[in-house]
This record gives structure tokens, sequence and C-alpha cells, in this order.
DNA sequence: AGGGCGCGTACGGGATGTGTAAAGACGGCC
DNA sequence: GGCCGTCTTTACACATCCCGTACGCGCCCT
């Protein structure tokens, strides 16, 4: 085993090759010009490697390609792909334990296709870590729609919530009172209020959902359990409890909104 | 058939909730504490939304359920599920459309079922936005390893920095006044209106149905429940009631307009 | 024309939902 | 044991909403 070559990617003029900047957030894109997607391709028939390779960069991507488990975990540290197809059957590990792997610290789209069509197989890979499966054979196209799905996802995401985010990004501030998700503290006036467990949980489901209306059914089953209907008051008196330590006047909430008969409402 | 009564499932009574859970994003609560992952199930065959819903619930999932597409983009705004289980055979309009208009304003995770197997199927739901897509028959294993898949990605972004599924969409204009859907907040003229709660699930359907006639049977069945005649004088009372609120001229409706004899339009 | 019929409007009482205070229950900690 | 913070429970005042009834209006129809 083991008869892979180093890289097999030799493509046209790609990849910064040496030099490229560490870029250790992950981001990828440096070089100008196109943001080609890059794809990392691990498969040891070197027969199918190659047609997804053909595929791939006639649909302008930007392959690598991996014949074993070894190379292919190299590759997706150094090359820093957006999205992985991994075969499972590979000469050299279990294809879940590759999975497992690259899960340990990279969390790149993983597409894996299989021979092995039971469910259990399906199960096993997907919980390791993995965001779809096919089975061979496939159809191409539809094997590069889940592949445009897969990296769709990652480029939606605002970039900002990635990996890193240990920035400021989880407080938020009013005119009257700023709280900090992360921390778990709220300041208001130069002070720090302090908030019960209880009164901490109802706010910070209010606070991550701004502008929205959460249903008192909703706030009742995500902070006293399940059972708990709207005849109890627990609501009631818990909001009021916010609103004394938040509010400038609690009678007359400006940010802790009640939508009679329908839920609360933190308005930023 | 099955048609949705009021909101979607509801089946109440069971568990005693667990004790003290661990939640691994370090909330330390002692009681429900586990934010529920919220799911929305629509399908119109009764019996496999049956199965699917209760198997769901095993699971400890929340879940709402939806017959038609209409009701589960209503759903899909007010209730902000974690994921969506979208059959695309619906009997009011065609699937692909139904995940469009989701993408317009939301970009929670949609897992299609289908009875459809061929590429071409798979291949424009998922350009169209979908992130997985399953043909029937399906293996309810399979089903749920997909479900966390799909769950984890999000799970995964830090929670704070994602936007709660939805961007600033699902708000609904007119030369009048707008709809916030999600903060079930009505605005005209720079004022905040007051909506009630009956008020707003009528005026939820309409909106959520732009240029379409909702018969009043249907109203009064969604709104009131399934055992009320249009014999009462319900819709017109509170028609009467949002076009005071919402019309410049409230006798000669702009917006909310009634087709005698067949039932209510909104019009855009 | 008159009488159905469907639609819009007005109003009051009972029911329901909400805010607030205060006291009991529970558990941890010197 | 006694203190203390937190959660739960009870009780009540108050606002609002829902519903039922009643009435006025325009339209179509035989």
């Amino acid at each position: 085993m083991a008869l892979s070559p180093t890289h097999g990617s030799r493509q046209s003029g790609n990849v910064p090759a040496a030099g490229s900047r560490r870029a250790s957030d992950g981001t990828l894109k440096t070089k100008g010009s196109t943001p080609m997607t890059r794809v990392l391709v691990v498969e040891d028939d070197a027969q199918l490697a190659r047609a997804l390779t053909i595929n791939l960069k006639a649909r302008k991507y930007d392959v690598d390609a991996a014949y074993d488990a070894a190379t292919a975990l190299r590759l997706a540290a150094t090359e820093q792909p957006d999205v992985i197809l991994l075969d499972l059957g590979l000469p050299d590990m279990d294809g879940i334990d590759v999975i497992r792997a690259l899960r340990g610290w990279n969390r790149v789209p993983v597409l894996v296709l299989s021979a092995r069509s039971g469910s259990e197989d399906k199960i096993r890979a997907l919980d390791a870590g993995a965001d779809d499966y096919m089975t061979k054979p496939f159809s191409m196209d539809e094997l590069l729609a889940r592949l445009r799905a897969a990296t769709r996802r990652i480029e939606e995401t605002p970039a900002h919530a990635r990996p890193s985010t240990g920035a400021a990004g989880a407080v938020v501030t009013t005119d009257e009172f700023t709280v900090d998700l992360m921390g778990k503290k709220v300041r208001r006036g130069g002070h720090d209020v302090r908030l019960t467990p209880t009164e901490w949980h109802l706010l910070e489901i209010l606070i991550c959902n701004p502008g929205v209306l959460v249903s008192q059914q909703r706030l009742l089953k995500e902070v006293w359990g399940p059972s708990y209907s709207t005849k109890t008051n627990y609501l009631r008196v818990y909001m009021a409890q916010l609103r004394r330590k938040l509010e400038a006047d609690p009678s007359h909430p400006r940010y802790l909104i009640t939508e009679p008969g329908m839920g609360y409402r933190f308005e930023a």
C-alpha cells in the first residue's frame, strides 16, 4: 500500500505554493483574482480519482488529490481546502478514523463517497463528522450539486462567525445596559448587575434573539423544562425581576417588551 | 387532507423532564437547561408526518408540523426552527418554490424528503438552497444522522455570531405599514401598532399568502378551530378591527380585500 | 319593491392575561 | 442551628381581549 505519490496535485499555476501566508484563522483566499473553490479529492481508485479531478477542474474548481489517508490529512492541513471529497475505502486507514482525525482540528465540509450503502455505515460516517454521504455509483451532476450545497453553507456564514470569534462580537449594548454573553456579565450605570442563574438564562434567550418575539411556551420550555405550562406565572415574576434590574422605568419597559398573549421580545 | 388546526402538533404530557443536565456550551443550569433542537416537519402525508413527529420527540427534539407550504412558511418565520424537514410533494405549492421562498429570508438548514429519486430533482432542490436530499423510503436512523449532521454545523458556530437563523428579512412592507413576521410587530406611520393575538394570527395567514384568496372556512378553521362555521361573524369583526388599525381608509380597504362570498385576500 | 343574504359596525359583560408584592420552601454555607 | 440567596407559590388589582348580541347597509334574486 501507500503507493501514493506525494502531492497528487500538479495543477496549472495554482496555490501560492510555499510562500503562502498562513492565515491561521481560516481565511483562504490570499491571491488576487478568482476566488476558486479548493477541493481535496481523496480516492484510491486512480480511475475514479482521475474522473473526479477532470470534472471538477472543468467546473473551475481548484483540485488537489490524495490516494491515501496519510496524504489526505497532510494536504488537508497544508492546502486548506474548502471542501473534501473522501472515499471511505482507503488502503491505509479506516475511513471513519480519517474523519475523526480530521475533525480533531478542522471543520472543513467533508463529503463522503463510499461503496457501502448500508444505513449503519452512513450513520457512523455522519456522526463521526461527515457532512454528506453518497454511495457509489453516483451521478456526477448530483455530486456537483451536493458540493455546491456544502460550499454554499460556508460562504454564506458571515466569515466573522468562524472559529476565532473570541473577539468582541458577544457583547450586546443598549442605551441603558450592556450584556456580555460570553462572560455572563451585565453592566448598567458603571456597576455590575447581579443576576440569578434563572434570570440570566431567561435574559440570554431574549438577548440572543434581538427584535424577535419569543413565545412564552418556548421560554418556559427552555428555562424551566418541557413540562411547564403557561398557567404558572414564573415568567411574569422573573420578567418583572429583570425589568427591575435593567430598565430605567420598570413599569414602562423599553427593552424587555411584552406582547400580551404571545410572548416577550428584546428590543435593541 | 388533515388540515392543520391552529399551530402545528402539540402532543403534551410526557416525561417530567430530566434532572440537571450538562449542556456542552457551558450553561450550568439545574433544570430544563438543554436548548432543545427545534424541528419543523413539513409533510402532507399524515401518517408519515406522525411517524416523524413521534420519532423526533422521542429523541428530545422540539417538533412543529405543517401539512402545506403556506403553513410551513408561516411557521418557519414565527417559530424559528433550527432545521426543516421538507417534503417536496406538497399539495399547494411546488417544493422547489418553497425552498426558494424560504431562502429569500432564512438560512435555516433544509433537509428534503422526496419520492422522486432522479438526479435532476436532487440537483434542482440542492441548487435552490436545500442542504440535503433523501429519497423515500428512507431509514429513520439515517434521517436522524443527517439531521444531526445538519444541526451540528449550526451548533458549531459560536451561537452568538449567528443571526438566529434568519437575517433581517421576514418583513413584509406596503406603502402604508410594515409587518415583521419574526418580531410579531406591525409599524405604521412611525408608530408600533398593537395587535391582539387573534388579530395577529389572522393577519399572519393573510400576509403569508400575498395576493392569493384565502377562504373564510380556512381562516376560521386555523384561527378559531375546526368546529366553526361561516355563520359566525368573528371574521367580519376581526377583519374590521385589522382594517381600522392598518388601513388609511378602513371603509375602502386597499390591502385587506374582501372577496364577497369567497374569502379575504392580502394585496401587496 | 320587499325580503333574503352577506358584510360591516357598535357595545357591554365575563373571561383571561399580566404586573406586583410578599410570604413560604429549599438548599448551601459558615 | 442560623443566616442567606434563590426559587416557588399564593393572592390580588388592573388592564385588556374575546365573544355574543344587536343593528344598518348594500346587493342580488324571484
